[in-house]
DNA sequence: GATTGAATCATACGTTCGTTTAATTCGCGG
DNA sequence: CCGCGAATTAAACGAACGTATGATTCAATC
């Protein structure tokens, strides 16, 4: 279905990647139009067509893009962690898992902003296209850190330890929307930064992950 | 601007809140058209414009009056906790505050995965518009919040504490959305249903509120 | 029974959308 | 110098969008 060129790799193919980016991140996927993304890129309005097929196909590249770095991290730190102990302790799994999503998305830098905010586009766009772009491995990652909480933490329930898990991917992905999003103006920003952020989601998700189970 | 009806108030008007908090939930705003509204509404395309004035201004009803119970929870959780003592537990606080959440989302009725759905929507919207959807009433009960943890967490920066609260939000929401828009096939349904999931949001919460400060 | 105004209706307007098509440009090997 | 294919371009397509308009229905009022 999808055209593919054949033989070279074109800059153009990167820019519109790099505009459709930004303006997935800015205004969602709904909210954006393959004319804006041409245009912020220099690109002809059917270049996205050309070099990806449609909308959809562009959007699942530019998840991949995202996801990659993030999911290979959280890959080496499990793999480190468990290269040196068979049992981590929750902190250390929690700053494996939760600390990539972190340093790939630093307030810093405007490509921070554009990458927390297109994660929660991802995960909170209600089309079932969206299901399918963030592919197929943040699954088994997943499911690694899974069955290593499950070894620091028994007698917690499989239930109740999904729930967990599902509220540590949220507490860093909406924390980092609402930072990027929110002037907020009757509050201060936190000046501190993603550093800052950083320390305290990992103290934060330690002592929730950490908590005894709950009386059923 | 906005055309006011002058008298009644006609089913129409409550079947097109009806209809429009069902879509909105189930496939955004952007991803809702205003004749899918009123044709699942079973009124005229022109119908949203003479009762609403606009797309942009049915949703911030249909908002809120969603909100509407979920503040109203929260406010008379923290009254009655304050009736009862000055310097109510973390705990306690957390219950109060997350609670209404899982009780106006309950898992049972389709009302309440709509409710969940919806919320994130609105939280996750790019647009601006978004931004006043909610009104300023959860801000209010918000602040009030904020007051009562930083007497319950002294030592904790306000910053460090917004940060943990913008947490509890993440994890109410985004739990409760995964529930219900992922049949996710590797994974039994929690059949435990909302009641279990409300204990372990405030197990797990109360946990990491009570975390002790991070190192700076 | 005529009048009034809220409510609903059919319909059209202008815009924007994603996608497609066909023509054109351009570098490079033959 | 020619031709070939990748890449880009301009232009148009049909569909769907939010909104506005004017006519129409209908129950309550005098």
């Amino acid at each position: 279905m999808g055209r593919v060129p054949r033989v070279a790799i074109p800059d153009t193919r990167t820019q519109l990647l790099d505009a459709a980016e930004q303006l997935f991140a800015e205004h969602g996927y709904r909210g954006t139009s393959v004319r804006a993304i041409t245009k912020l890129a220099g690109a002809n309005l059917a270049a996205v067509g050309y070099h990806f097929g449609s909308k959809a196909e562009l959007m699942a590249a530019v998840a991949r893009r995202v996801i990659e770095p993030i999911d290979a991290a959280q890959r080496a730190g499990l793999d480190t962690l468990l290269a040196r102990t068979a049992e981590p302790s929750v902190g250390e799994l929690v700053e494996a898992f939760a600390g990539p999503l972190f340093d790939e998305m630093s307030a810093e830098d405007a490509g921070g902003a554009r990458t927390s905010r297109l994660i929660v586009t991802i995960l909170s766009d209600p089309a079932e296209e969206a299901r399918s772009w963030s592919g197929p491995g943040a699954d088994t990652v997943g499911e690694r850190y899974l069955a290593a909480f499950t070894r620091a933490l028994p007698g917690l329930s499989p239930e109740e330890l999904r729930f967990r898990m599902r509220g540590m991917l949220a507490v860093t992905a909406v924390d980092r929307l609402e930072v990027h999003q929110q002037p907020t103006p009757g509050c201060a920003p936190p000046a501190a930064g993603g550093a800052a952020a950083r320390r305290w989601a990992v103290t934060f998700l330690t002592a929730a992950m950490s908590a005894p189970p709950s009386p059923n």
